[in-house]
DNA sequence: CCCGGTGTTATACTATGATTATAACACCGG
DNA sequence: CCGGTGTTATAATCATAGTATAACACCGGG
């Protein structure tokens, strides 16, 4: 078990999907650095039952993340970080985002250079 | 009519919801410029009948650019760009969004400085 | 060799949101 | 008064989200 710290704080009165939710908060520790490669996650039971949720909920999520190459699941083991860095798989995606994003922050009289600012800020977070 | 060259392209494959489709692109036009503050917008009829979809799914688009400070609608002369400066009105979901798209970044091996290379052709595009 | 814990799949039910359809209303310029 | 605004109401349909229950295939360990 090499998810000792592991929590994921759901918010149960959000509009967001609750296997979003989970989906999202992974993808965060992993950026952050406080899920490394080869760690291992808990169980789709055991998580859904820590955070008292159904437990395909949870399944979906870890189905998402594997098939976007964040998790490696394997049958008897479990789900381990995975992180493989395969070009253009999520970039295009990626780029539209962030395209939207950067139309309504100028919308919002939001400078560029805020945004570089921000997005520094994001990556000196929890450096790996 | 100060909206001539007007156009909105929906993509019926596409798993975003038709409204946001429409919300989006009239937030992008307006953030590039292309749709400036008091150009009105077609009727939302009009606007239905002319992508082929219903009345209700482009007047809850406009209902949502309206609340979020977008556009500002006159029951008799329609709905007209606004674009208001209100601090905190989008501010917080708008870094709370960067915040993921960062994570999902940082997890595709993508650079901070490449993401301010993105932004900065963004904010170059349709300098108004 | 079976037990228990993996992920996975199937089915079904409920709830919510998205889309369409039809209709009616209040407002007001021409 | 007519026609064009947005707005509201109601209802029907469809897709998705979430839950519940169950069963399956796999395999390490007692």
């Amino acid at each position: 078990m090499t998810t000792e710290g592991f929590k994921i704080a759901i918010d149960f009165d959000s509009e967001e999907a609750l296997y979003m939710q989970v989906k999202n908060q992974i993808i965060t520790q992993i950026a952050m650095g406080r899920l490394k490669k080869g760690d291992s996650l808990p169980s789709v039971r055991q998580l859904a039952g820590d955070i008292g949720i159904n437990m395909h909920t949870v399944n979906k999520a870890y189905s998402l993340l594997r098939q976007e190459g964040y998790l490696k699941i394997d049958r008897r083991s479990g789900a381990r970080v995975e992180v493989e860095y395969r070009q253009g798989s999520d970039d295009k995606e990626i780029s539209e985002d962030l395209g939207l994003l950067v139309a309504r922050a100028r919308c919002k009289g939001i400078s560029a250079e805020t945004l570089h600012r921000l997005i520094d800020e994001q990556y000196n977070k929890g450096e790996a």
